[in-house]
DNA sequence: GCGAAATTCTGCAACGATGTATGGCAGGAA
DNA sequence: TTCCTGCCATACATCGTTGCAGAATTTCGC
């Protein structure tokens, strides 16, 4: 049996209550007992229970990540760094990988999940705003990525359609005329794929490049569909001088199956992707991306989460968050002076 | 305020404790009786509160995961099986970064992240064996990976020596004689980095191959020190035909340097790496390489724990699983005939 | 139709912490 | 001297659940 305050409270000859003062840093506390007190914690070792002061306390000291699947580079990237910026504040994150699921979207809004944490980091992929808003319970949310852009939700994202706009602007600037886009999702607009398609469509504009739908490969987010979209252009004889894939593993893909054909990059066919995930840099050739600011997201969700949590954020009104972003001119989409 | 299991017991016109027996499916309660409770707490909509459940009962059914960085692609891709392994058998995983530094290590094994969790999967990278045994309290404890060979510990890894010799003899097949090895640890024998170079030593010497310390670069697991490895290599003037990476993410690193600088893969130096991360398969050239029988790993240490956490597996004696191989041949390093 | 056994349900006391209310004891003001 | 205020410590109730022991009811063998 694990060393409780009670028997602390006897070792050190005071109340239970007052070794609970002492953890909590209670104001009134004389030096002399305050010592007794942490002398005897020290001698028995003693730990609080975390699960008894959650039930006390209302509060597990946890974050929850709710994301489609952690072994995406992305997502594991990101996790990793929430993790870590939620340590240095003193909580734990607690993932759960929806697979796109609405089910497990759903409850992880209002499930056990929620009440095993204080607070939620979310990447809906499935359910819509009015869904989170019906099922919200009273404890802080922050929306992550931008699937949904809803005044009634905080937000940290990026401002992907000026990224995807710049990059678009690269090849375009490199001579690049008619650009593959890998990794559209049609059905939805204001989902990353939705909003990097439109800076890619508003950088063809402004360049007076007519848009193609025949350039446009709706798929979801896998390398190897990366790689069969690719397959599927050059087999369909489409003509394509360069390759935006929507997120980095698309173009990793979708440049892994132009090699294989014999298509040189960046001779033949530019690849550009999105989220400089670590893997780009050292890619051959090296893949041209956008770096969306990762640090600069995790560091900032947590910090707007953990501030809801802790009363420190007014209420009423949502935050929306757009981190900065870094284009990554590398082998695979050159400048071209 | 939340439902509580009291709300229940009055709207079903029962005793709490009678809720807490359907919930717990008890045996002996009459279907009439079980369906007004479950009726109830329909149409309360009430959910248990895990916290409460767990300070009652002394389990939270959460497990632990103890690794280096969730940000390795291997680790991130253990890391997502494992959850999802657990989740089917319904506990939650809660994952410790230990960025490979013993205090945290230590704090993982006996700090308030053992007290959330019934039992730990543990990636141990710095702290030994005594250490272990010393702090480990009485909740079950599996290693993975295998930097600590150890009969109190149950231990669920791969064949890293068999599947290093295999590789090294495929690499010795296709005519190479110089394989550099990269990312050896020195000071440790019995880790994954020891037990691959035994199983390269072991196929040299069984092909009469004389082992050329010059060729054995150390360095921690990551790209860019594989990358470095290689420049070095080059810079020092070492001959060699091939590279050996003892992991994925260090071939690849080094794959990358020598495209770099020129030296074609596979034709003037051929490349292989371990672990058959996602990745592997779709680089320029793909990466040859040993497939781990991750989801094996994942299976069979999830089901250990949790047979030691429920008690079904006989105690007294450390179980120690090595899960099967393959090996993956692919461009960086191909069958010759 | 009786006692024993099986079934069904209940009340009480924990699990280990914290919030509230309050009780002493100083010392200074009245 | 008396009263009040500020400091320090305490007792008790409480968070929502489950284990234990036992009460109440039914079933069953003979």
């Amino acid at each position: 049996m694990a060393v409780t305050m009670n028997d602390v409270a006897r070792a050190a000859g005071v109340s239970l209550k007052t070794v609970s003062n002492v953890l909590n840093d209670y104001e009134f506390i004389r030096p002399a007992t305050k010592k007794r007190v942490q002398d005897a914690i020290a001698e028995l070792g003693y730990e609080a229970n975390l699960t008894a002061r959650s039930l006390r306390s209302g509060k597990t000291r946890m974050l929850g990540l709710v994301l489609s699947d952690l072994s995406a580079p992305y997502y594991a990237e990101l996790a990793s760094r929430l993790m870590k910026a939620a340590s240095r504040r003193g909580y734990r994150v607690l993932v759960e990988q929806s697979d796109a699921a609405g089910e497990v979207e759903l409850n992880a809004l209002q499930g056990p999940f929620r009440q095993l944490t204080d607070g939620l980091l979310f990447t809906p992929l499935v359910i819509d705003a009015d869904t989170i808003a019906a099922r919200l319970g009273k404890k802080p949310l922050v929306l992550l990525g931008e699937h949904i852009l809803d005044p009634r939700f905080d937000l940290v994202t990026m401002k992907n359609g000026e990224a995807a706009a710049a990059l678009t602007a690269h090849l375009l600037a490199g001579g690049r005329r008619r650009i593959a886009v890998i990794g559209a999702h049609p059905d939805e607009s204001a989902g990353s794929a939705g909003l990097r398609l439109n800076g890619y469509r508003k950088a063809l504009d402004e360049a007076g490049i007519p848009f193609d739908p025949a350039l446009i490969a709706p798929c979801d987010w896998r390398r190897d569909n990366g790689a069969a979209a690719v397959a599927g252009l050059l087999d369909s004889g489409v003509e394509f001088d360069a390759v935006f894939g929507l997120n980095d593993v698309l173009a990793l893909g979708a440049m892994h199956e132009l090699l294989i054909r014999g298509v040189q990059v960046p001779r033949d066919v530019a690849v550009a992707g999105f989220d400089d995930i670590d893997e780009a840099r050292f890619a051959s050739p090296s893949l041209t991306t956008v770096s969306p600011g990762m640090e600069e997201i995790a560091e900032r969700s947590i910090s707007l989460l953990i501030d809801r949590i802790e009363g420190r954020e007014a209420e009423g009104q949502a935050a929306h968050i757009e981190a900065g972003f870094q284009l990554e001119v590398r082998e695979s989409a050159p400048q071209v002076s």
